[in-house]
Formats: C-alpha cells, sequence, structure tokens
DNA sequence: TTAAAAATCCCCTGAAAAGGGGAATTTTTA
DNA sequence: TAAAAATTCCCCTTTTCAGGGGATTTTTAA
C-alpha cells in the first residue's frame, strides 16, 4: 500500500486529485495540505511513501519544500506537480530531489503510474513535462525569479508604487526599480499590465 | 436520466466535474464544450436536459449565453458556476433566465442535488451564492463591466497602451483613457496592476 | 417612446513607469 | 575560496498613466 501526501493550495486540484485516488487499490491517501508549513508539520509525528506537490505554494514554493523534505526525510519520494509552461521549474524541482513530475490535467491512468514508478525508486517524466524540459523547443518557458523579486512583483500586483514598496521594504525607490525592470526583462513584458497577467496565470504571485 | 452539458473553459475544472458526476446514478453526461460558441453548436443538433455553465467564458459571458440558451431552448436548465465574489453576475445570470447556482468548489453532494433541483423545475442557490447575493454583507461584490470595457480590459492585459489600443478598436485615445478610468472606479482599484491583478483572479479576462 | 445606460470625445496637471545606461555590495553555490 | 548570482543604488529622458474636470451621441431597456 502505497501512502500519498498531497499539497497543493487549489482547492479544486485537490478534489480533483483525491477523487482520481480514492478508489485505487494499492494506494491510500494518508493526508493533505493546503501549504507547507502545514505539511512540514504533519511529516513530524507522521510519514508518508510519495508527496504529491505543486510547483506553487502561498507560503514557500515547491522547490524550496521539496529541499527540505528531502533533507529531513530522504525516503519519501517527491512527485512535482505543475500546469504546462514550468520548464524551468521543472528543472529545479528535479535538482533538488524530485523524482518526477506530472502535468496536472495528466489522466488518471499516468498519474497512477507516476506514483507507481517513482515510489519504487524510478523517475517519472510526464510527456509534456518532458517537452518542457528540453530548452530548445517552442513552449514558453517561465523564468526563474528570485525570492525579493517575487516579494517585489507581489507588491506591484497589490497596487503599490515604487516609492510605497520602497518604504515597506526599507530599500531605496531605485532599487525598487531596478527590480521591477529586471522582472519585464526576464518575463519578456511590455509593462506592469501584462507581467502581472502573466504572474496571474501561471501562479507566481 | 438526467442529461448534463457542461460549459468551462477551465480544464481542471471540467476534469473535477466530470469525475464527480462519473459514477452518479440517474445522471449522465452527455456533452461538454470550452466556450460558447461550441455550445451553441452542441444544440443545434443535440439536446440535454440541465447545462452546468460557467459565468466566464472566452468567447461570451455565461450571462449572455444563457440568455441565448434558454430564447432558444426553454425547456434546458441552466445551472450557474462560479467562484465566490461574484454576487452581481449571481443575479444577472438568475435575471437572465439561470435556475440556479452552484459555487464551483461546492462538495459532490451539493452539486447532485443542485442538479435534481433545477431538473425538477426548482431554483436552487447553494448557500454561499445566497450569502453573494446579499447586497448588505461583507462579501466584495464584483463590479458588472460592460462589453467594451472588457474588451479594453483585456487589451490593456495583453500590454497595450491607450494609443495602441485606440488604433484597434479605431476610437479616439481619449475614449480608451475614460474606459479605463471607469474600470479604476469601478473596480475600487488604484492602478493599471491591481486591477489586472482583480481581473484575473477573478476570471473577468 | 422616453429615460437610463453605455460609448464617445476633449481639456488640464502631476505622478508614475519604461527605457537606456552603469556600478558597488552582499549572498549563494560550486 | 572563487565565481556566479542576487541585491543594492544612481543618473538621464520620454512615454504612459492617474486624477480632476466636463460634454455629446448612441444604444439599451422599461
Amino acid at each position: 500500500m502505497i501512502r500519498v501526501f498531497i499539497v497543493d493550495d487549489h482547492p479544486l486540484v485537490q478534489e480533483g486529485l483525491r477523487s482520481l485516488l480514492a478508489n485505487e487499490k494499492g494506494i491510500e491517501l494518508c493526508g493533505y495540505a493546503m501549504n507547507a508549513q502545514s505539511c512540514l508539520g504533519f511529516f513530524i509525528n507522521n510519514t508518508a511513501d510519495v508527496i504529491l506537490m505543486d510547483i506553487n505554494l502561498p507560503d514557500m514554493s515547491g522547490i524550496e519544500l521539496c529541499k527540505a523534505i528531502k533533507t529531513k526525510y530522504p525516503g519519501i519520494m517527491v512527485l512535482g506537480l505543475s500546469t504546462l509552461n514550468q520548464g524551468s521549474y521543472v528543472n529545479k524541482m528535479m535538482e533538488n530531489g524530485a523524482s518526477g513530475y506530472v502535468i496536472k490535467n495528466a489522466g488518471k491512468e499516468e498519474l497512477i503510474e507516476a506514483i507507481r514508478e517513482v515510489h519504487a525508486g524510478k523517475t517519472y517524466l510526464s510527456f509534456e513535462a518532458g517537452q518542457a524540459m528540453r530548452k530548445d523547443n517552442s513552449i514558453i518557458q517561465i523564468p526563474l525569479i528570485t525570492r525579493r523579486e517575487k516579494e517585489i512583483l507581489c507588491l506591484i500586483a497589490e497596487g503599490f508604487t515604487n516609492p510605497e514598496i520602497a518604504g515597506k521594504l526599507f530599500i531605496s525607490s531605485s532599487t525598487v526599480d531596478s527590480h521591477r525592470k529586471n522582472l519585464l526583462s526576464k518575463m519578456n513584458m511590455k509593462n506592469t499590465a501584462s507581467l502581472i497577467k502573466f504572474a496571474v496565470e501561471n501562479n507566481l504571485i
């Protein structure tokens, strides 16, 4: 019996995954969490065999959580969950100990197979994830953003201006401006409007 | 046997709804569409008893689609699907012939019950939807935006400036600016960044 | 058919963002 | 420990946005 733990902040995804795994033989849902903290909390007194882990969590990125889990509990296998277009994140997550990757709208069969594979110590990359990992293809890569950039991106999205953000973070307005320009250029966006749309749609904030 | 048709542009919601209804006795999924056009296309040669209809579709609002369906096929019952905070839209959709409303992250039982109720000719409002409809509560109301405003909002989100949008729509830049100001004021947003975040999060675009 | 709503257009001013450049310091990571 | 990455800061100019007005025409709905 493979004990599966789910970490995903989106209620609909949670619901979908739970119903997909509900009647599967050999697989048992042993718990779930909506954020990284409660996930880490669970594993203090409990355990699991495989964690289905979303890449985007409210309090910590999936990459960091993956690292934390694999450092403390190397025996637990982490299977990343992503939407499309997250190639860079796929790479980062694998580098930090994930055993595989599944696209969120994958079918039931693929998900089950992936769980069994990683539980057996193998690596599983869904076809789309494999595609997304290739550097030289046409799939849009979401560039990695740093912690500070994410912080600033969130404040921009909340409607704060550069001087306001500078005040909140105790840095200069010029610095905020630099980060903003970096975000625009690395995301390849024309202006704030398209940047925020892209960020929200890809769960960067 | 109640024949149910699903119209929702979100793949994860589609998947979730389909799996929720999959093994339900007395309910049969007779088709689904990702947009209003293919929904209308389906009903030229087919029919259904209940349509689960998302409020936000890429090509037409759920309100308009609801109106169109109820005008042509009054016997088909429309059950609206919304996220929270869409009180104004709930009202509009009911005014245009919808028989009820269910919150997207409602449980299986509630969804099934709602389908049976509206199929029986009754009205179903999920508790949260009922809450959202009350004018005098603390739930954030999403103001209704006009067709033109939505059009302009989308172009802003794509990164176009006022003059660029003006060129595309063959109107003056001042007019675009007026619409933009209206959007900011009716949504009660500080600037473009927060406006776009709000719009994307509430599926307005 | 007539009132309400939506869409159109213009004025003004100041604030904010975008685009260009460069550079120093701190933190991570290999 | 050295190289790489992240964070910090500043200069300049031009464009775009936001806030404040007001007004007309067209469309929609009661």
